[in-house]
RNA sequence: GCCUCUUUAGCUUAGUGGUAAAGCAGCGGUUUCGUAAACCGCAGACGCCAGUUCGAUUCUGGCAAGAGGCUCCA
């Protein structure tokens, strides 16, 4: 049994029993998708979640008459009357026929349906129970948001109940590893709504991660020789302009109004124009070459209300940045070094990933800067270059920047899903809008070439894909809190501060030592330890007081046995040093 | 921005055309405790603005925030 097939089925099943409940709705287009299939409909009038049931109902009581799909070329005026009252099967016929085409219409049970085939032979033979309607949205005819928007269905379709249940059970448990939830949970961050939405505030434990992360990265970027700058907030337009950011992407800055000058402000949203000008600050000779420059800004996105969620996708938040100024002949090695890092960090942040190489789409060139031959050279080096590394990748065309292509890497996190995090851009076309140069050999101006980097992306999109990825339960170098204290009873208090001291002063990084003095039973102290997920919990007692030890528990280990407090700061130290995973 | 839906205390939830119940968290007290929840008490909420109504947390509309999608993502 082909399962796309199946799905597909079904989703001509779904159209019937829509239709069979709601006569006047104008079915669309319906395929099968990577978990299920849906169909998109024109309703007369609303339709909600509470209907799914009712039309999940009436698909299983048609499921027996979809015996076998006939298949049938027919004429287009044939075709064309056939769906008179259906504006959309009329628009999709125009394309058939443009295309030179035959038309062929599939009918099961007594519904028939505009389609190029790819059906389950017999449908009837399915457990019902291996699909179910999942949800409900709008979507826009043909993709686009100028069209009309339609009401689509979504239903979820396996081999099997056991595989639909499996699913299921996947999504709850994705449900409870959503950054949003767990970062409130472990106080990390939160929204205001006074101070707005796409507008994170982090508490001091989220932002403790923040700059772990962030961290970790200006490590790499010294690493390999980048230098941290520091550039305003906001701009003038002008900056933009120059870069092609105004014309691309105006609606999609934030404009400030001074009260004294007419001139247009903007906060940044990125901060490869400021680079420009660190760079054009000097006259610089090819031995300067390559200038290498950092960035942890915060940058802002006026993103359309409907986009925002989470950490995922806001409208302040930071880059792990850097900007490369070189000679064309030094664009491999500061490439082979970005990739390197880039790899190495994901391998300590524990993620699984894959290459794309992000092209131009050759069909929608006036979407880009540059001339062709630019585009050319630049994406063939690309490719290059990871050839010659070695490097698996998969292309996408029209992933580009509007500058230069990009290699980006996108990370499966575990649970299965992908985020785009690190990327490589190189860009011929900035560096000469700016009129960047350099002086060669011979004393030659010459343009320079810009690459442009990020290695975890955004530390704020990371710090939610993190939670997730670990489920609220941190790596020790990240947690918020490496470990807690916590006297047996009230008694012991003066001594868990004591020995906190000790530990911290006996360990060579600096611990977050938490003292748990409140007046609670050591039972309920550990359970909160464990709801707060901290990765270390130390009891302290009058033995422990004795021997100068601690009583170890270890988050999702229990209790591990007992260690001088020597002992356990050098353990710490060198798990936090390592960033063990 | 668009479509559908949601909004009761810090969190999770109950409930009603006559202003609301609980658990956890918080605060006060008692207990001084050895590996995932001691006991008693106190305080705390109907997102905002209009409309309908004798009366609205409940019905209607608008706004805001959020969710699932669509579109977009330098």
């Amino acid at each position: 049994m082909n399962l796309e097939h199946t799905r597909h089925s079904l989703s001509h099943l779904l159209a019937a029993a829509v239709l069979d409940l709601y006569p006047n709705a104008k079915p669309t287009l319906g395929p099968a998708i990577e978990t299920g299939f849906y169909y998109d409909f024109e309703f007369s009038s609303p339709v909600g979640e509470e209907d799914l049931k009712t039309i999940e109902a009436k698909m299983r009581e048609l499921l027996p008459t979809f015996k076998e799909f006939v298949g049938k070329e027919v004429s287009e005026q044939e075709a064309r009357e056939y769906f008179k009252d259906n504006p959309y099967k009329q628009e999709l016929m125009d394309g058939i026929v443009q295309d030179g085409s035959p038309i062929t219409l599939y009918t099961a049970g007594s519904f028939t349906d505009l389609c190029r085939g790819g059906h389950a032979e017999n449908l009837s033979t399915i457990d019902p129970e291996s699909f179910t309607l999942s949800h409900i949205s709008g979507a826009y005819w043909r993709g686009d948001e100028k069209n009309i928007m339609l009401t689509r269905i979504y239903g979820l379709a396996f081999e099997t109940k056991e595989n639909l249940q499996a699913h299921l059970t996947m999504i709850e448990e994705a449900k409870k590893r959503d950054h949003r939830k767990l970062g409130k949970d472990l106080g990390l961050f939160v929204f205001s709504d006074l101070i707005g939405p796409g507008l994170p505030v982090y508490a001091p434990k989220g932002t403790t991660v923040l700059r772990a992360i962030q961290g970790y990265s200006k490590e790499l970027r010294d690493a390999m020789g980048y230098q941290e700058v520091h550039t305003p907030q906001m701009n003038k337009a002008d900056l933009f302009k120059t870069s092609g950011h105004y014309e691309k992407y105006r609606e999609d800055m934030f404009r400030v109004h001074s009260n004294y000058t007419e001139e247009e402000y903007y906060l940044k949203p990125m901060n490869c124009p400021q680079h420009t000008q660190v760079y054009a600050s000097q006259t610089r000779s090819y031995r300067d070459l390559p200038v290498r420059i950092a960035d942890f800004a915060n940058l802002y996105r006026d993103e359309k209300p409907g986009e925002l969620s989470g950490l995922t996708r806001l409208r302040a938040f930071s880059q792990d940045d850097g900007h490369c100024f070189c000679r064309e002949d030094q664009i491999q090695e500061e490439f082979a070094k970005l990739l390197d890092s880039i790899r190495k960090a994901m391998e300590t942040y524990g993620m699984n990933y894959w290459i794309r190489l992000s092209l131009r789409d050759e069909e929608k060139k006036d979407q880009y800067l540059g001339e062709d031959a630019t585009w050319e050279k630049s994406q063939a080096l690309m490719k290059n270059l990871l050839k010659e590394q070695g490097i698996p990748y998969k292309e996408a065309l029209g992933e580009a920047a509007f500058y230069g292509p990009k290699m980006d890497l996108i990370a499966k996190d575990s649970l299965g899903r992908e985020w785009q995090l690190s990327t490589i851009q190189l860009d011929f076309t900035m560096p000469e809008r700016f009129n960047l140069e350099y002086v060669d050999e011979e004393g030659k101006r010459r343009t320079p070439i810009m690459i442009h980097s990020a290695i975890a992306g955004s530390a704020e999109r990371f710090l939610g894909v993190l939670i997730e990825h670990h489920a609220g339960a941190f790596p020790l170098w990240l947690s918020p809190e490496h470990a807690w204290i916590l006297p047996v009873s009230d008694k012991f208090n003066e001594l868990a501060h004591n020995a906190a001291k000790a530990l911290r002063e006996a360990s060579a990084t600096a611990l977050r030592v938490v003292v748990r003095d409140h007046s609670e039973t050591l039972g309920k102290k550990i359970r909160e330890g464990e709801q707060a997920k901290i990765p270390y919990l130390f009891i302290v007692g009058e033995k422990e007081e004795k021997e100068g030890t601690f009583a170890v528990r270890k988050r999702g280990k229990g209790d591990i046995g007992t260690m001088k407090i020597e002992a356990v700061a050098a353990f710490l130290h060198e798990e936090i040093k390592s960033r063990a995973s």
